[in-house]
DNA sequence: CGATTTTGACCCGCGC
DNA sequence: GCGCGGGTCAAAATCG
């Protein structure tokens, strides 16, 4: 049992439409739904922005009460896993399977499954190491074409492939990419596609740039790969967020339109408590988690500001037809 | 012709 | 100590 599926945040971020549009003017909240999310973009209206700074401070605030609850999570996580073993210890015939795969894990699987180690001890550690843990590698996962064969995750920088493997654990290729965009920047990333989901790419970024994004027009330029997103409402976009000690992890889904929510029963349950993912407290959380996630990450934020401008570059180009 | 990608070789940490 | 596997290097190939 991994820690994360006791704390899985997976969520489509259309689950609560009307959080985000409640926030801000109908018409504003039609083009500029965005804004929740960080990205000042282009300044609207200052009257709303001030109502969502404010919004933004309280949700901050829900933030920290939610973090303590999560720790106490933590906490009753660690009893359970104690729990467990002692269980398969009284009753190895049980264990043997899980014993007889031994394996060594994928990095970002380690980063997964460490987050059950390293989560228990982040409950303990002091909560600036912790940003600082986060701040060094975070994951994002791309949903593309499933014949898509490419290993290429745009999100606003230049990156150089410098190696491919192959690895045991999946048949999927992972590439090796170092930031080009100035040569001291320390950030890597490694990408390959999800085992269980091929047509899902995992980008394991590690490190923090220490040079600002490409220009504006880059990005539009370069846009985001495989197919660009296809709206500049981020709120309706297929998307799940989950937690991990190796940061949050974002997975933005590239190709399919989108849907009304739907969370599975068994995803609707946190932890021991059974409690619905579909309370409004619970929504909140999710979307706040989202929120912070999305606006932490300066990745994430360069592509989702590459993705709207090359939208809104194709909108107005559409007005003049 | 410079930048980028490909790919085999090498290095190094880890488990046995 | 040895083998395995992930990560990196670097020469060759390819691209624009």
């Amino acid at each position: 049992m991994e820690y994360t599926s006791l704390v899985d945040t997976s969520l489509d971020l259309n689950s609560n439409p009307t959080h985000f549009l409640s926030l801000v003017p109908k018409q504003e909240a039609k083009n500029n739904s965005f804004i929740e999310l960080g990205l000042k973009l282009s300044p609207v209206n200052d009257e709303a922005t001030g109502a969502l700074v404010e919004e933004l401070n309280r949700l901050s605030a829900e933030n920290k009460k939610l973090t303590e609850m999560l720790t106490v999570m933590c906490e009753n996580y660690n009893v359970l896993q104690k729990q467990l073993a002692d269980y398969m210890n009284k009753n190895p015939a049980n264990s043997s399977d899980s014993n007889s795969k031994k394996r060594k894990l994928e990095p970002h699987e380690r980063g997964v499954s460490e987050s059950s180690s390293s989560d228990e001890d982040s409950c303990k550690k002091p909560i600036q190491e912790q940003q600082h843990i986060k701040a060094k590698i975070s994951r994002v996962c791309v949903r593309t074409e499933a014949s898509d064969t490419g290993l290429l995750v745009k999100d606003g920088y230049q990156w150089r492939k410098y190696g491919q493997k192959v690895t045991r654990d999946n048949p999927s290729p992972r590439a090796y990419f170092k930031c080009s965009h100035a040569p001291t920047c320390p950030v890597k990333k490694k990408v390959q596609r999800s085992v269980e989901d091929q047509s899902i790419l995992v980008a394991t970024y590690e490190g923090e740039h220490n040079h600002p994004t490409q220009s504006k027009q880059e990005q539009a330029s370069s846009g985001l790969n495989h197919r660009p997103v296809a709206t500049t409402t981020l709120g309706s976009l297929p998307c799940s967020a989950s937690l991990g000690s190796s940061g949050p992890t974002i997975t933005l889904d590239l190709t399919t339109p989108p849907k009304p929510p739907t969370i599975p029963c068994d995803e609707a349950k946190v932890g021991g408590n059974n409690r619905r993912i579909d309370t409004p407290e619970f929504q909140k959380f999710l979307v706040d988690q989202m929120a912070s996630s999305l606006t932490k990450d300066p990745s994430f934020k360069a592509a989702i500001a590459a993705a709207i401008s090359g939208r809104m570059a194709q909108q107005n180009q559409a007005q003049k037809w």
